[in-house]
DNA sequence: TATGAATGAGAGTTCATTCAT
DNA sequence: TATGAATGAACTCTCATTCAT
């Protein structure tokens, strides 16, 4: 099991900083750090990477990453926090509440996919390591539940608009599908570079939405036309 | 990041043999020295699991784990491999191809949420690691495809038999759909000791059978009386 | 660094004995395993080579070897021992003491290369091994000094009937150039299988005998003719 | 097999650098890193050299030493490399190639004896090491046959002065013969501490250059008076 | 005679982390 | 602000050797 460095040849060229030296301030420096960190993190692991190679792809010394980003895992919990701050940032523009619920899903799916999409070696790599890596459960708990809660209270809101009410647990249930899809669809992406993310956002619509069922009898659920 | 022996007291009692000593048969070392393993893995993590104490936890030194079970990845794989033995040919019992394609959907997560619920801490936890670690990868791969293709065998054989025909890639996304809803549900399912799985099963069905739309308009998908 | 199984295929096959099993005399035996033992110390170096591979190449568990030949470094030096009988009795029978000096040196020499060309991957091996090989020093010193001793013997007799003499330390060094050129040849000859032992023998005459001197103004020794 | 602290007594006092402690620039360090490593693996052998001694003695901890020079063979070979590196600019001074091959051939040997006597426990104890221990043989064979061809190189050159010439085998063969004579005596030269290099490099002039024929005939070679 | 089961002891290597400058 | 030098602590893996049968 060989590792090699992650940007071969010059090493100069190798770091995130394009070589640039000498002082820079400190939260420029902290972007160079977390882009390193987020780099190795993705393609090693979280206990495979190294602090020396985070700290020589930000073009620093170890001891200036300790100092401004603190230990191993404090790193890698702000690399998580400021990957996941982009796409929730990007999904809550996307879907308006005001929008029927089909609409609003969509949105949020294909922005999700499309954020995915973009960063195919960032986000969902950590994501998905952090996960099940222990010390990091609780940290991303609480941002799978924030989704979770945001979902069922869009839900929640259309039925209650339309007079209608679904028991919280099978709301829960309908989020955590969506969820639990989404990321399975999302790794899928991730292994198809050629695959649009529009289209994993079109079928994984027509999934849930329509159900197995009605996809079956042959309905299919299109996207708006823009 | 705590770690204290997985049973405290009396080391003999934590033995996985409950206390037996002396010369053991090969095979059934084996056997000890795995779920040993499954336990260690699943409460620590692959990385944080150190060869002492799942031989210690076999009742047995260090070498003859080696002995047996080749490195501590072999032996991971070996966990997984045994692990999911047991919950394939389980699904395959469940979900019977002669049945109408809801019987088959219904029957084969009643079994695999079964399965889950009596293995809370052996099989998913494993599972999720093996998809995120690096070099078990190939291995998770190799499996969940397998399982992706026997569902959308299943669907295609029942939309056939209706004379009608869905587009291969949308087969797929409704498989990973599948699949990742329930990884997601399993989850939860793990996290609460209090639910049923037959109804975490419904709660399912319910989500991808019928779908959002038609969930939210009132209908529900019930299992049928046995 | 991978290491092979020295003898591929069907383990049976392997087996020093061609696969014989069950009671075996004990002398056999003991041949069987010496010949594991030379091949495989030969071919892995002493450390790297492991009591099972050469228990299981003897077709014989590893306790029986202990109860046999001892310890690793008591069944090392049995080999060596085994081998080096084998040379010296060649060598004794080759160079009669009543020939003259040139005469027996040629003879001595054929023999030596003779019997490094049918070893390749016997004597000198093992050999080279345990000269540097610290527990093995004693044993090797004490058969290096025995044929130093045998030839300068032999010079000094051939002198005295000269009625000539030599001064002991230079005898010695005389024995010494003969030892080193010859070890120096003969791994020469291990790596060059298609070079015949009878022209090394030549060449190393050529270059004791004569001296270089001798050799570069035009001067050649030739073998007699048998 | 007893293993004895390298230098009894005040652990202080052992170390390479004579006490000094404390931050050290990264050639200096290296250089006696070198220097303990040569010492630790002349008396132990490779094997049973370990790197915690390496370290001690070289007055520094372990991943210093992984830090700076490698791994234990990177280590082994850097020591060889940088042993080698001096005796051959020593050679290369002594023999220049416009005196007459004899010249250079006592100048030659002169100088690999002093060497080897002003090293009695560095150079020629790794080298006979390499020679045996598997991974090294691919770095030691590179520098003896550089050490063979400069040697054939250079009777070749006299020899085409005078308008003679020798069968390229039979020079190949001399050289080796040189060479392992004299490992053998420089061997020999190791464990007589009172024996002078200079007479030893004579009595290998009288071996090889006279041959033993002459030699036993009265001859002598003497070296020139300076 | 013969062996499967078992282990104590130790070695190389790696890494997060911190001083001293 | 910035870093080269340095380390404590683990952890995986191997092997010669011996019981118990």
């Amino acid at each position: 099991m060989q590792s090699s460095p992650l940007t071969p040849g010059d090493p100069a060229a190798a770091r995130a900083d394009g070589g640039r030296t000498g002082r820079v301030p400190r939260a420029e420096r902290e972007q160079q750090m977390l882009d390193a960190a987020v780099l190795v993190f993705s393609r090693r692991g979280f206990h495979h990477a190294n602090m020396d190679e985070i700290a020589e792809l930000s073009g620093v010394s170890k001891p200036m990453v300790y100092a401004y980003l603190g230990t191993k895992e404090e790193l890698f919990i702000a690399c998580l926090r400021r990957e996941s701050a982009r796409l929730v940032s990007g999904l809550a523009a996307a879907a308006d509440p005001t929008l029927p619920p089909d609409q609003q899903l969509w949105r949020g799916l294909k922005g999700f996919f499309e954020f995915v999409g973009a960063h195919r070696d960032g986000w969902s790599v950590l994501y998905r390591q952090a996960r099940t890596q222990q010390p990091f459960s609780a940290e991303i708990s609480r941002m799978r539940e924030a989704v979770v809660e945001v979902i069922t209270d869009r839900l929640d809101g259309a039925l209650r608009q339309e007079g209608r009410q679904v028991k919280p647990d099978d709301l829960t249930a309908m989020a955590l599908t969506l969820v639990g899809a989404s990321e399975s669809l999302a790794d899928w992406l991730a292994d198809h570079p050629d695959e649009d993310p529009g289209r994993t956002a079109t079928r994984l619509m027509n999934a849930v939405w329509l159900g197995a069922d009605q996809l079956m009898r042959g309905s299919t659920w299109r996207p708006p036309t823009p």
